[in-house]
This record gives C-alpha cells, structure tokens and sequence, in this order.
DNA sequence: GTCTATATTTGGATAGAC
DNA sequence: GTCTATCCAAATATAGAC
C-alpha cells in the first residue's frame, strides 16, 4: 500500500506469490500420499527447490499445514460466493442445493477434507489467524440457513451438519469416487426440511418461543 | 484340542495371552498418542519388553495394527451379542435403541473409531482373516436391521449408516467428550423411522416391489 | 534466496548372544 | 523368549558458503 519502496513490495509480492506455489505444491503431494504422509522432501522436489529452501517460507512443517489449512479455507469461501447467488429461494430446494454444495466440496478432496473438518492430523493445531477463517466461513454457511428460514438455534444447525457431513464421510471412506451417498443426498435434505417444518409447527402451536436447549426430547444414555 | 502335546498347548496359549496383552498395551498408546502415532517403543515400554521382542509376536508393526482391528471388531460383535437381547421389539424404539448403540460404541473410542470405521491409517490394509470380520459385524447390523421390516434395499442401508454416522463424526470432531450430537439420535433415528415407513407405503400403493436401483428420486450433479 | 553439507532424532527392523 | 547392539531409512531442521 505504501509508496515509500516499490522494491519492497515487489519483493514481498514475490515472496508471497512464490509461498503460494509451494502451497498448491503440498497439497498436490497430500492428496497423492495421504495427509499424514505429507514430507517437506516431496513437496520441495515438486517446486524444483531441496528442503532447505522452503524454510525461507515457512517456519516449520507445521507452519505448511497451517498454511494450507488457511488456503481450503479461502477456497471454500471463494467456492461459497461463487455459487450463492445462484441458490434456490424456494427454501426445500435451498435446503437441497446447499446440501449438495457442501457434499461436492468436500467429496472432491478428500484430504483437503480431513485437514479442515476432521481434525486427524498428528499434532496439528491451527493458528489464531487460520482458525478465523474457517470460522468466518462457518458464519457465512449459518447465515445462509437462517435466511432461508430453516435454522432457528443451535440443534438445527447440528442437525443439518451431521446429516451433511454423514453423507459425504461415508462416500469417502466406503465408495471413494463413486455415488453411493450422492444419491441419497436429496432424499435426506427432504428429510431434514420436512423435520425442521414440522418442528416449527409445533412451535408456533405452542405459542411463545421456548428458549434453546429446553426440547421436549429426551437424551439417550 | 488335541490331547498328545499338553506342554505345546499350555506355551501356545501363553503366547496368545502376551500377543492379547500387546495389543491392549497397543490401544491404550493409539488412545494417547492418536492412531497415526503409534510408536512399538511405547507400546514395548507399556508391556514393560524392548523393542525387538514385539517382534515375537508381531511381524510387522502393520501386523500389530491388523490385531488391533481384528480385537476392535471382536468387541464390537460382543458389545452388539451382549445388549442386543434387550432391544425393544416395536420398529421405531428398536431403531432409537441401535443408533443409540452404535453412538455408544463409537463415541467412546475414537481411536478405534478410526481404524474400525474410517480407513485413515498410513498405508494399513486389513488381512483377508481380519477384514472377514468386519463383515461378519456389518452381516449382523443389517440382519437386525432387517428383522425390525426396516430396511428393504441397500439405499435404505446406506441411508442409516450415513444419518448414525453423521452424528458420531460430529461429535468427536468438534465436542469430544460432550453431547451435543448424543441429545439429537432420537430425532434422528425418528425422522429415519418416519422416512422409510412412509417409503414402504408409497411403494406398497404402487403395486409391485421394484428391484433397488431404480428410485424415482434424481441423483444430484 | 538458494544451495551443499550435516546434525539430530526417531522409528522400524534384524543379528546374534544368552 | 528376551535381551543388547546395531543397522538403515526417513524426515525435520540448521549452519554456513555462494
């Protein structure tokens, strides 16, 4: 931004530019070796530098996933404003498509997957920056929900992403590239609209809005 | 079995307890450590053996995982053979009942969780003997499931797996140890009831019983 | 900024004595 | 059956020359 030293800044968008390519690099090997088998040897092979070189740009491996963590982020954000606009207001087929977007950005990477959802990663925490960003794109995915009416507190939500996220852990981890679970994926949006409707039904017979966390249901155990 | 070796069998069966003490030791680290980080020093220190006398008993440190899994579905088979004689009879309390089963067994091991159920090890593959029975569970899940008239076809199947594992996924994913997801199996398991008794209805109006595959529902993408 | 060389650690696995 | 000693490979990380 500032004038002072073009040189900078023409440095540093080189140096960024460069941490990027080495990102995409990581996760190119992640996907071909797994998330855990991700070695810094590889990934410097891929980018045509030895090992040494990449800690010019990161201050350690678990730097790398950090970085990586923060880039899925952006993509899923970026994937996310991408298609929006084009979301159904009828809410059932809002319901479906939100579903079905979720199910196709996660089952397309299974790694990137694992990295942001799961949580698998030997020692892997994310940093206070990173973490920002996947809660940002929580945030978004949840006002999507309440505008089209559906989400009225937290046990919606939770319920709308077990359902979702049950879809897509069992394509990945029983039919891997295939549509076992992608086929279902309308079936159970249905099955969650009608849910949330008639829950909302109930609600309004009963009158004044009961508080979250005091259902009717009771808990197992 | 046989009566003409009685010191064979008596130091065969020693070394199958000590094989059976290794792969608890082997856990308990898995449990500690996470999957991924499993490490024979710790499991040796654990036993209270060095290193190379694993080695005894174990091939190949992928050897000891293939044990781990043949034990964790051991378990499963016997925490299912135990409690499934109290299952309520009526269709939708049965169904509660087993997903509340399955949250149970699942939630409280994640580790095991993760061999058992989600394939995410380096590059472990179970042996024919092991993975036989992990069938012989799954064979046992959908004879139960099919005994309650709820499950018809392999989509009605799948559709379960997908809604009972969502919730596990969810819950030792982002509240280990909680029960955020745990208060929800029962409006899960209901609106799976509701689903496919009214599934069986339509396709009772209509007549004949349609081979699966070939839903009325559209398939997303 | 990138490299060669190397340190360091760790972890799986084997040889061979007892 | 268990051990000591050792090997080997891989992988992260650093030092210091260019």
């Amino acid at each position: 931004m500032a004038l002072g030293l073009p040189s900078h800044d023409r440095r540093a968008r080189r140096h960024e530019a460069t941490k990027a390519e080495i990102v995409v690099a990581a996760w190119e090997v992640a996907r071909h070796r797994g998330l855990a088998g991700l070695t810094l040897a590889e990934v410097a092979a891929r980018v045509d530098m030895r090992v040494p070189s990449l800690y010019q740009y990161f201050a350690s491996k678990n730097d790398l996933y950090d970085a990586m963590f923060a880039q899925g982020n952006d993509e899923f954000l970026a994937f996310l404003e991408e298609r929006r606009a084009e979301l159904p207001t009828d809410a059932r087929q809002r319901l479906r498509a939100g579903f079905r977007l979720y199910f196709e950005f996660c089952t397309s990477d299974p790694a990137r997957y694992q990295l942001l959802f799961q949580r698998t990663v030997p020692g892997f925490e994310p940093s206070p920056a990173s973490y920002a960003k996947a809660v940002e794109v929580m945030t978004l995915l949840r006002e999507d929900l309440a505008r089209a009416g559906l989400v009225h507190d937290q046990e919606d939500e939770d319920l709308l992403t077990a359902l979702s996220s049950g879809l897509v852990d069992q394509q990945i981890a029983n039919d891997p590239g295939g549509d076992r679970w992608a086929r279902l994926i309308d079936v159970v949006a249905d099955m969650a609209y009608d849910h949330l409707k008639s829950k909302q039904r109930r609600k309004g017979r009963q009158g004044a809005r009961r508080p979250a966390g005091t259902s009717t249901q009771g808990g197992p155990r």
